[in-house]
DNA sequence: GCGTAAGTTATGTACATACATAATGAAGCA
DNA sequence: TGCTTCATTATGTATGTACATAACTTACGC
């Protein structure tokens, strides 16, 4: 039977599913799969690649493909911007820069975002609002070494994130999520009760090895979720 | 220049990041990469189909190879096991089952699983400690038409997420990340203060398409947090 | 002008082949 | 015994070729 890559990787993962092989046991080899699917070994090879990609196998020269049990599950997490995810709710999306300025990185900051202390920053906090409600509180520090631009740049029009965004779009990132209570000046900029829940989200970013921002996302806790489907 | 796919990714990805071709710009076609590069076209394809798996580009037949830009930051999550987190952690991992029982799902439940209403369910309430200190409540349903072994298991010695994840170890799930106040019967159960916040991860597995089990998983929000970290 | 059919183009996939590389074990030697 | 060397083995990658497929363009028939 003459098959895809598709089918050999459907087949096996039905297999997998079904127990022929329990997590730690190593899968039967390349050639011979080939041959089983009568097909060529560089279709068993992508089919198998795709499967160790998705984090279901692991495999090692000389060793084979061994059977992952204990791995967690994986999901493919993708943040927007607060714009996008606030039109994508079907609201009306604003934005309002309360303070942008100039700093010098004291000993946290400098601990924080892994850079000498004294490094030149930029400093920000913006709200993004949902239908004219609080959506999301964003407290940012840029890294003028790894961004010159931002030293000058006006943030009042367009939010720091998506300005990053167009400027550096591809880095590293770090993201952290945590729970945490509202102290008084978050939660009167958010507009709800202090010591109620919120959502943080921190967000690092790296270009080429070199700290750029940390942002910290706050979100009130009560109207706000992040949703990940996925196939394992 | 004979180049190896990962040399073509890479040349590409700096190009991209130089800004040469901007987002929603279309890039040269893989026959003129190919002529550059001094290699296969299939080498061009596997380093742009990577690209494309990372969400960086979109491929269309055709059209050829457009430049997102507005894409948000992608970072792949693995979520683990209670116990893996622990000991992940250095700490002693101890587990409870508060509560296990049978019961046909009402409305509510019914609505939320995906099921017809009636349907049978086990039901559980357990407790995850690290180091005596309440680490996560769990409240969870297992669907029995879809996991019939579920009817008779005994989950007092072993937690229902990691029995479940050996039976029916690959499975979809839709994960779904919130922050919220604690209410008072979780409060005790994780000797926290009501209304402090909780980090609630809730997961829902399904197994061919059939709703599997919907977990809510409760930690106090001032010791947890989710870190991802992810070369875009 | 309008709809359909045929052609064009870029990506998508399959295959045979060849060689590269890492890990392992066995043979050879001090 | 302990060490190096070499053969073995499974995966990793590159290439030329061929054909498939989706989507766009053009030509054709009416």
């Amino acid at each position: 039977m003459k098959t895809g890559y598709r089918e050999v990787k459907q087949a096996l993962l039905n297999r997998l599913r079904a127990g022929e092989w329990p997590p730690g046991a190593i899968m039967p080899g390349e050639v011979q799969l080939a041959e089983e699917f009568a097909c060529a070994r560089v279709t068993v090879n992508r089919a198998i690649r795709e499967l160790a990609d998705e984090g279901i196998v692991r495999r090692r020269r000389r060793r084979g493909t061994e059977v992952l049990g204990d791995r967690g599950r994986q999901a493919r997490l993708t943040l927007h911007q607060a714009r996008q995810q606030v039109v994508g709710r079907g609201q009306v999306y604003a934005y309002r820069c309360l303070s942008q300025r100039r700093l010098v990185a004291g000993a946290g900051l400098a601990q924080r975002l892994e850079i000498p202390t004294g490094s030149a920053l930029r400093a920000l906090r913006c709200l993004h609002l949902a239908d004219e409600q609080p959506f999301q509180l964003e407290t940012r520090w840029i890294c003028l070494k790894a961004v010159p631009e931002a030293a000058e740049q006006d943030f009042t029009a367009e939010p720091p994130g998506e300005w990053l965004m167009r400027l550096k779009p591809l880095s590293e990132a770090e993201h952290r999520i945590q729970a945490a209570a509202a102290r008084p000046p978050e939660a009167a900029r958010l507009q709800m009760a202090t010591g109620a829940p919120l959502f943080v989200l921190q967000r690092r970013t790296w270009w080429r090895g070199d700290p750029v921002t940390w942002a910290r996302l706050l979100h009130p806790g009560d109207a706000y979720e992040l949703v990940v489907r996925d196939g394992v």
